[in-house]
DNA sequence: GGATCAAATTTTGTATGCAATATGCATTAC
DNA sequence: GTAATGCATATTGCATACAAAATTTGATCC
């Protein structure tokens, strides 16, 4: 392949780096995703020793890492009983979506006077590469080209602590917005929503994009909300 | 009700709730003040040990803290060389202040609509005390004052992550606060924008309070930048 | 059968120990 | 005198050890 040729480029003129990383943010990576995608469920307890003969680390830098997911609002600790994935309520997760709209918002407008025509277009591309995704059903791409996409978007407006504060806040709801997609019909809004998104973004016009990107995440709210429902009534039962 | 005045005795006779804080959580609140106060000099390498004696602690809830810190952004982790005070440059200012102002002004408008007047009679109470300070020149006490009125009028707006958001910049943002009320007739400008705003509040009218905070943090801006603009003469003239 | 309480076990919180890396300093070569 | 090299020291990253707290277990009583 050419990427042996191009690594062998590369090596003359920058010689590779090793690389360094550290065990606990290493493990911080690893824990998040797991947290984000699900697989420690909400409110599980999570046991120290049971994650570290998993990972094949000790108990320091997993504790480390730890405290950082619990600053990010992935976990919450509570004393002498470690640490618990964090849950969210209706209304929680309602707040927290205010404020990543509210920051994309606030994103469009420098992003539609700064960027680069290059930079749009690289997110014309991630748009296009989405929509393929939907279009062959492969949720897990189409989901990653999304977040991703939203990223790029506030990355436009050249503010590092809003890229920051966002890209955590999105990290933290990410099942969330998983989960506003089920039904073909959602995903199909979802993605013509998007389509708005990115055509405003190539005008330039930061009040429609505003305006799109406000009803997008208004939208994916509501998708939420009845998840949210449903699972209440699914509560009521066992009761 | 019984409750209450039981509540009371508990007090008396049980003074001390036994102290049931972690360590770490303990060095972190006493860190993020010796940081966000200008106890610990931006630039500056943390040595482990060194504030390990300094607390009484063992290295291990101290690196915990640390990992958190950075996590809020106020230290930078380099591999193998520990935790640095971080640094920012007058762009990261700049860019993080408008965040604030972004948030803040997001915060009026539920602030307006959904406050109970006694919340705002709060506020009220806590800007008078505040112009107290400033008559007395408690400066110490004018600033806990300054950010607790910003604190409170964002959680009016009644939403968990827009206030922690809010507070976690706020926090890292504090020492530029501090350095933006230097020279009286900046002071007393500041005073009379907080002025502004507790009137705007009290009427109960977003825009005009969205316009009064925006103008006060876009002054908070410049009046940072002056100070900006001097450090770095200082720095060539070292040079 | 169910409740109660104490011992046993598990799990967490903190301290300490050890290996790897970085830093400072002296020595050498030029 | 300066730059480069090697060695001694300091500091970090991770693992382990131990004490305190929480949880589970099981025996006892009603």
């Amino acid at each position: 392949m050419n990427a042996d040729s191009s690594r062998a480029e590369n090596n003359a003129v920058q010689p590779v780096k090793i690389d360094r990383r550290s065990l606990h943010g290493e493990i911080l990576t690893r824990l998040r995703t797991m947290i984000v995608e699900g697989d420690l469920a909400p409110g599980a307890r999570i046991n120290e020793v049971e994650i570290c003969t998993q990972f094949g680390v000790s108990r320091t830098p997993l504790r480390e890492a730890l405290r950082s997911l619990a600053s990010e609002g992935l976990v919450e600790l509570v004393l002498s009983r470690g640490a618990v994935v964090r849950e969210f309520s209706a209304k929680e997760v309602s707040d927290a979506i205010a404020v990543i709209r509210n920051l994309e918002e606030f994103a469009c407008v420098s992003a539609c006077t700064q960027a680069t025509d290059a930079a749009i277009g690289e997110i014309r591309a991630l748009h296009d590469a989405m929509e393929a995704a939907y279009e062959k059903g492969d949720r897990r791409h189409y989901y990653n080209l999304n977040q991703e996409i939203h990223t790029r978007l506030v990355d436009l407006a050249d503010n590092s602590t809003l890229s920051q504060v966002h890209e955590t806040l999105q990290a933290s709801m990410k099942r969330f917005r998983y989960a506003g997609h089920e039904g073909s019909e959602n995903w199909a809004r979802a993605v013509a929503e998007h389509r708005g998104m990115i055509e405003a973004l190539e005008a330039r016009d930061p009040d429609r994009l505003k305006a799109v990107i406000g009803q997008h995440l208004g939208a994916a709210w509501e998708r939420v909300a009845d998840m949210f429902a449903a699972t209440q009534e699914g509560a009521k039962e066992k009761h």
